[in-house]
DNA sequence: GTCTATATGCTGATAGAC
DNA sequence: GTCTATCAGCATATAGAC
């Protein structure tokens, strides 16, 4: 299909698809950067090249668009909190568990940011998710660990707990990037930075489990 | 001295004392939950039970608040950050940070915030303390453990991601708290949540070391 | 769909009486 | 030192021409 065979309702479709992300892109450096109430109309439609208008035009007000922002997030955090089955068993589950973090914290370390100032602010957009999915996915997969503890494929390591060692520890790199990057004389990760940390953390954390040497 | 027998300059100083304290706890509170262009002046006054024009009276504007602040956090994590000294052997010295870190993060967990939401939006007000201080604590700490695997007291551990990792996993209990204890069902941290959580952390950080077991 | 002009409301900050 | 009243500026959001 070319432009010209396109009908009217395709290339106003594909207009409105190409604005949103742009915003959408926009907003969320400018929401990290400044704070919900921080970040302005103006400087958001100004990052996406486009009079305030029509930002106004696509999600009505500021607050539209910060919702699609934490949606986007959501989603993310979702598709990329990777998963532990029962049948790879605690050596392979966290390997695996630990790269989907990482790779996660070094693909999209936006949307880990504005979750992270979410929590941090007090839940106030994420109680319902918190309380609900997030609550059952740590409760459901701590039940798993325990299983291989009690079976004595495991030493017995707390699980809640280290759910959250590895949450915090692979997210870190995300969050705090600006921090981590100083310190370590870097204007970005290079690929050797992202392979070290991943071989890091993963032997690092194997080895608190005792599930290495 | 009794309050009769108070200067007036003595009196006049400690209403200042009194109304500056309030103000910067209620602007703690106001900057976590709304960051620093949503808190509103009002809101602090509000908080700290006087009237707006009190409150600019002590600090003139709503910068000037905010800095106060954010000096108090840089004061807490600098007392808090603990110490590494090699003789204390690779062992004693980790159990001594990580327990440092980790009763900052539960005897201070507003500071822990106003920090992260700093670094996270990136660094505005705290580069300064990053490249300078920051970056050449991680260097030193760095060369005690490096001297330690060299003399084959611990295993070869990168010790810039060591130090990364205790951060984050401490940290994350104070910067986290609303997730964490929605997750483990509790209003707030007890004394028992709080020793089991350090042993978990002082436990697994060791074994991870290779320094226990 | 795009853009200009404008109304409305709120916030930081000040002036000045007490 | 405390507090009321008020100003000036800015940001969201809308109306309406193109």
């Amino acid at each position: 299909m070319t432009n010209n065979t396109m009908t009217k309702k395709n290339k106003s479709k594909n207009i409105r698809t190409i604005s949103v992300n742009k915003i959408l892109s926009a907003a969320q450096d400018e929401f990290i950067s400044q704070g919900y109430q921080g970040a302005t109309v103006q400087a958001i439609a100004d990052n996406a090249g486009m009079p305030k208008a029509n930002v106004l035009y696509y999600f009505k007000n500021k607050k539209n668009i910060y919702h699609a922002v934490l949606e986007q997030t959501l989603t993310m955090w979702d598709e990329g909190i990777g998963d532990i089955l029962p049948e790879d068993g605690p050596k392979l589950a966290i390997e695996k568990f630990v790269k989907a973090k990482i790779t996660m914290s070094f693909t999209n370390p936006k949307a880990s940011k504005i979750y992270a100032m979410e929590i941090i602010q007090g839940t106030q957009h994420l109680q319902d998710f918190t309380r609900t999915y997030l609550h059952q996915w740590v409760q459901k997969k701590a039940k798993i660990f325990q299983f291989w503890i009690d079976k004595g494929q495991m030493q017995p390591i707390e699980p809640v707990n280290l759910i959250f060692l590895i949450w915090s520890s692979t997210q870190h790199y995300a969050d705090f990037d600006n921090q981590i990057l100083t310190i370590m004389d870097r204007i970005d990760y290079t690929e050797d930075d992202i392979t070290h940390i991943t071989n890091f953390l993963t032997d690092f954390i194997l080895r608190g489990c005792g599930l290495k040497q």
